[in-house]
DNA sequence: CGATTCTTTGAAAACAGTCAATCTGTGTGG
DNA sequence: CCACACAGATTGACTGTTTTCAAAGAATCG
């Protein structure tokens, strides 16, 4: 189950056998399954977990009781709610499985140890934060700039493994449209791009 | 003029005297007049400024010649295009000044230098970046959530130094609703908030 | 003052959301 | 293996919101 990581933690970060039996030795395996929380709202996100098999969601409940869905993760991916992570505040998120999935976990202290003493692997945490504060600005540019349909094709654009593999509703929460819209959308989309109709 | 930098400096981060004369040295003064870019599409972001004085905004041209408003920065504010400045690749962003302004300027060599050799200094940053996380994920949820009337509130909230000193059409581009729009929202809350109609 | 920028307003059109009903596929328990 | 429940997707009719276009009114600046 490690090897996953390994293998990412090779490619991603280059980091050394030495390096990945020391953070083999710090993380802790994980299975959830689909539907089952790995972290809730009111709790503290006291670990960083690596998604080895499977698929998650991040998400805020609002007052009026809707889902608004901030992030999905899949293999290769991290998942952790950092403001939490890194405040020790509790979390206003939830985090769930919607497959059953297979993850390996770092505690906070564990992380910060790997930070100081692993400088390749702080890089390569470095070079990860700068792709995630990409990703943020162009979320937030397809927010405020594009249309519904531009929005789907964008996200189906950006993350094509994910599309196809969670349920269209919740897309449309992660896009900030209605299930019907995106719906509707999406047809005439399939419709434009000649797919049979 | 360097003494808005360390005053900032020292109530962020509690740099010494002595991290303070280094940092000064290193950066340079720069006026900006109102309209004057202080950074334009296809070139690298090079520098890094702290907003000793003045109101800039960060935003992106689209292909129909629409802009839209990613950031603004006002005093004690730092302001860059951070994927240029950290990539080293062409920026995709405009910058430019919307008031006359007095910046201080860190150029990449000395910002580096200074994350390596000045702890206190790579604490604030990493402080700050955290900051502006909280800041990208609670605007992802403004847009995907909340109605143009609930956005407007946000932003006066969030934003109370800058709502009322830049022109309300740069607001609408910020949060990603028309002018008139923007406009009709604010005539209806004034009205509901009991001003003096 | 004249020019420019910014804001507001009105009317129409486009767009997206809501509500309600139906349809589909999946999986579970009897 | 079937029946049923359940989660998900679609559709239609309607409502409400937002944009667009056009024009006019304020405010600001040189």
């Amino acid at each position: 189950m490690f090897d996953s990581l390994a293998a990412y933690l090779v490619e991603k970060g280059g980091l050394t056998n030495d390096e990945l039996k020391l953070i083999g030795d710090l993380t802790v395996p994980k299975r959830l399954r689909k539907r089952q929380y790995l972290l809730q709202e009111g709790n503290v996100s006291n670990y960083i977990s690596f998604i080895v098999k499977g698929c998650l969601r991040l998400y805020l409940v609002s007052k009026d009781g809707q889902e608004h869905i901030m992030r999905f993760g899949v293999e290769n991916w991290w998942m952790s709610d950092y403001e939490s992570f890194h405040s020790g505040l509790p979390s206003k998120y939830n985090i769930d499985a919607l497959e059953d999935s297979e993850l390996l976990m770092i505690d906070k202290k564990n992380y910060d140890l790997l930070m100081e003493t692993v400088p390749d692997f702080k890089r390569m945490v470095d070079k990860l934060a700068a792709r995630n504060y990409e990703a943020h600005q162009s979320r937030i540019l397809s927010n405020i700039s594009e249309t519904a349909e531009e929005k789907y094709e964008n996200f189906i654009k950006t993350y094509p493994a994910i599309f196809d593999r969670v349920p269209l509703h919740m897309v449309a929460s992660f896009l900030g449209l209605s299930r019907e819209t995106l719906s509707r959308v999406r047809q005439q989309n399939a419709r434009k791009h000649g797919n049979n109709s």
